[in-house]
DNA sequence: TAGTGGTCTAGACCACCTG
DNA sequence: AGGTGGTCTAGACCACTAC
């Protein structure tokens, strides 16, 4: 079955004590999620949407101003409201968070180095994906290279539930992210991650990608990706020659 | 003069094009850096803050909306709304982000290894405080220990125009964390940083704070931590050994 | 010109906290 | 009981975008 025609309906009065505003979030969020509203695509008006709620304007503009501040809506003035999509530019300034020390940023340049499916051994990745061992993935390795230079080793597993029929022609092949490949290929939307670093010594496998002597200090991040509802869809070990770029983080938003 | 009594006039109309949400957003920043509400003290109620500027309470409650998500304003509901202070709940959650492999977080134990009255002469370190070499400043050393192990040495700086008459023995004695000495006893209050981290190998003198091999890699962070309108107050390089801690990092809020 | 989101108002009632 | 913030309403006008 297709996703569903949008179906806007009034909200349940019997939410227990939920806020309205709350409750249509959430309304606006099943609808996102169900794919009745595919990223890219606008959203009823505001009017139109507080009316079928039944709800007033103020109190459905509380709502999507939620849904905004946690990038899964896209307000344009005189246009309307959106469904947020990976473009390289959310991706840049949302997931990738490495620069040359100078601050200098780009989309880096991606090579796909290995490719297969197989079974999870790895018990630390089975439980941030909430998958048990021995449970059917696939994973690859990635090169990223910033100014012609390797920096990023990626290491990534994805649940072979979710991503049916991913090859690597398909990853190899595609246009832009690989957030925007989950999205539009198997309407996999990434709205969160999680990461822990650490310093290692570089082992052999990323020395050989990143060309470096192994035993070189090393930034190792595991990251756990997360589309609606904190349900993890990606785990990811990258490992980063910080030489001449370095990992950045701005604590609390910028005004 | 000791900081003037709060002042909530009436905003100019003649501020050219701005919302006047914003104006009354200004007005409050304005008040609140000036120190004429302390940290810790409650603002005037919505309603008399609202006539006080000559505009309706919901577009006050806008700007207070966004100092809230700035973390710079707390409402308590039935008791009024607060400047923010460093507890030690927000330094753990906003500017503390070492834990242990398994999720343990605590307040780390701190310990002043050095402290020092000098001349700036890193020019990295003075142009992250936008000082020029040679400018007055302190220096100083932490090890920070967590669950009964060192686990960061901290090599901290800050301009000693902002910070006249810090000594050695109020680092020792302040009863909670830096931050907190900061805003009690210099009315300096950081609301912001920005970090960039690499892995390199443990020089010697971090090495000896830490208990390690020279060589083995940790993880260093360089922070500028920021006051209201981005100026920059503390420069910090923090040297993590992460064996048995990880430094963490979350995209995008929780919802 | 018509439709969208952006700003703003002037109320209402509720939940919570303090006295 | 009285004051606080939390929610909600039903309008208004403005700025921007599309056609």
């Amino acid at each position: 079955m297709p996703p569903a025609k949008p179906a806007f309906s009034a909200i349940a009065p019997e939410a227990g004590g939920m806020p309205l505003y709350r409750s249509a979030k959430r309304a606006l969020l099943q609808q996102i999620e169900s794919g009745a509203v595919p990223p890219g695509e606008a959203l009823p008006s505001e009017a139109v949407l507080a009316c079928a709620f039944g709800i007033s304007v103020g109190t459905l503009r509380h709502a999507v101003d939620e849904l905004v501040a946690e990038h899964i809506l896209v307000r344009r003035q005189g246009r309307g409201t959106f469904v947020a999509t990976h473009g390289a530019d959310r991706f840049l300034f949302q997931f990738f968070h490495v620069e040359r020390s100078d601050g200098l940023r780009e989309v880096p340049a991606v090579e796909l180095l290995s490719f297969e499916r197989g079974r999870l051994d790895d018990e630390a990745i089975a439980s941030s994906l909430g998958l048990k061992p021995g449970a059917p993935v696939f994973q690859f390795n990635n090169r990223l290279v910033l100014q012609g230079r390797p920096v990023v080793h990626d290491h990534i597993t994805l649940p072979a539930a979710l991503f049916k029929g991913l090859s690597d022609k398909r990853l190899r092949e595609r246009p832009g992210t690989i957030y925007q490949l989950y999205q539009s290929e198997f309407g996999i939307t990434v709205v969160r991650a999680q990461e822990r670093a650490r310093a290692v010594p570089c082992d052999r496998g990323s020395a050989r990608v990143l060309g470096l002597a192994p035993g070189t200090p090393v930034m190792q991040v595991q990251r756990t990706a997360l589309t609606f509802g904190d349900r993890p869809v990606e785990a990811r070990v990258s490992t980063i020659h910080t030489g001449v770029h370095e990992y950045v983080h701005t604590l609390q938003r910028p005004a």
